[in-house]
DNA sequence: TATTGTTATACTCTATAACTATA
DNA sequence: TATAGTTATAGAGTATAACAATA
């Protein structure tokens, strides 16, 4: 391996641990937890099942049972039957939940920030080379 | 924000959270968790006392205690007297520890594998374009 | 019979506070 | 008095196995 690989292997692990650690301090701030903070990101967009934020969080169910459970005695979320389907739950963040995630979206300014060192020109090269890192 | 920072901003989320799964991954495949294989990472570079290595990783001394037991009790690390100061303990990696070490740096092979898309000029691009985002 | 979600349980990570031994 | 490390404890994340309700 080469002097420009072996660089870009160090950079790549400091940028991820740079930017988990942004993130989790966003969270705490915010006084979430990283996890948590991803599940209200999750239901952001609109009401999940338990089952969904399970495929979408990459975890087990009974791990987003404990999740939703903290957040729903914070009132953060809601966890209100499926009219469809008598088993399933549909979670909701509530207005205080989108508050949170607001907040933290205002503390994370780490991306924003870093992004914001290039040029315009800069900048579409960087989408150019990550779009071809990241291509599935 | 313009549409290439939003998109920067996504595919920087993307990076992180594949090469998180992608490192986590690759500890368990070897039996650790993440904590334990950067405390391994650490000391493969020589001997360390509790303390830098609470530095090191940014978090509490009595959680370092945690760790150092649980990967001592597996033979991965030993913990000596330190000969200068009779507070400190030197925790060094064993043999087992290394091969532990090993197998997860062949079995991590993402960072290689996504940078090793890009060209030689590619590769020098990305290596600036990290750099000025990186920068202290 | 298969699926959705929960419960019980256990392990790990992590921090705080109180403590011991040494500097 | 200050520092290095440990212990006790507690909260959170996570998974596995067993289970209830529903499809």
């Amino acid at each position: 391996m080469g002097e420009t690989e072996r660089a870009l292997e160090q950079q790549l692990w400091d940028l991820v641990y740079a930017y988990d650690a942004a993130f989790d301090r966003a969270a705490q701030e915010a006084g979430l937890t990283a996890a948590q903070a991803c599940l209200l990101t999750c239901l952001s967009q609109g009401s999940c099942t338990m089952g969904d934020l399970a495929t979408e969080l990459v975890c087990d169910a009974s791990n987003i049972t404990q999740l939703v459970g903290r957040l729903e005695a914070r009132g953060l979320v809601t966890r209100d039957p499926d009219p469809d389907d008598r088993r399933a739950r549909r979670v909701s963040i509530t207005a205080a939940g989108r508050r949170q995630r607001r907040a933290i979206e205002r503390v994370f300014t780490f991306p924003a920030e870093r992004i914001g060192r290039l040029s315009a020109a800069e900048q579409r090269q960087l989408r150019e080379l990550l779009a071809k890192v990241m291509a599935v």
